[in-house]
DNA sequence: CTCAAATATTAACATATTATAATCTGTTAA
DNA sequence: TTAACAGATTATAATATGTTAATATTTGAG
């Protein structure tokens, strides 16, 4: 690969670190590696706002780390790339 | 592991995550994935001005991820630990 | 000693991000 | 149809980040 397009991965690769660089989004990352869960859910288990979860989950889905699906009054929040899912495996295998 | 350790470990991580997330900075720690290299060969192999470089380096080495070390008139910069390079290699496993 | 190369620092400015609070929208059930 | 819950949106102020250009520092060569 030249340097052009090792140029235009590392503005997409980027975009992806950067997302995830927040403690919050992060957070939700996390507690969504085991399971899809409601916007009330993810509020509890991270201990945030309904506003700033909202927030993030909107950043998360927006820059395509996070899939999200209407049941009824819910809605499901889930990883939706393979690719998020061994990254953060491997970020807890190195830094957990 | 609790959630206020999970948070505090969130922080950390997202830190590192955060510094990594820009496409000049991802690039110089790339470049410096097989062998340790002088600011004006990052300058060049990256095809940065030099003061966006050493604005990137100091802020790269800020953040623990990387080391410089000095050789006369030369500053040597390589990745410091090995976490770092194990994440970078998952990247271009995953994304290249 | 002095010059040029290598690198670092600073200043100025534009842009982006974050937290918080308030408000709005949609859905279910009584 | 309205209360109450789930979630999204918006506004705003504070802070952080990025870009660029100019200037400073350090060091080896001659």
């Amino acid at each position: 690969m030249n340097l052009k397009q090792i140029k235009k991965k590392s503005i997409d690769v980027a975009d992806i670190m950067k997302t995830m660089g927040h403690p919050g989004r992060l957070l939700i990352l996390c507690s969504l590696l085991d399971s899809k869960k409601t916007v009330t859910e993810i509020e509890e288990i991270c201990e945030m706002s309904q506003s700033q979860t909202s927030q993030y989950l909107k950043r998360l889905e927006a820059a395509g780390l996070i899939d999200s699906e209407k049941d009824g009054k819910f809605h499901l929040y889930s990883i939706k790339d393979q690719r998020i899912r061994e990254l953060m495996s491997k970020l807890q295998e190195l830094y957990c």
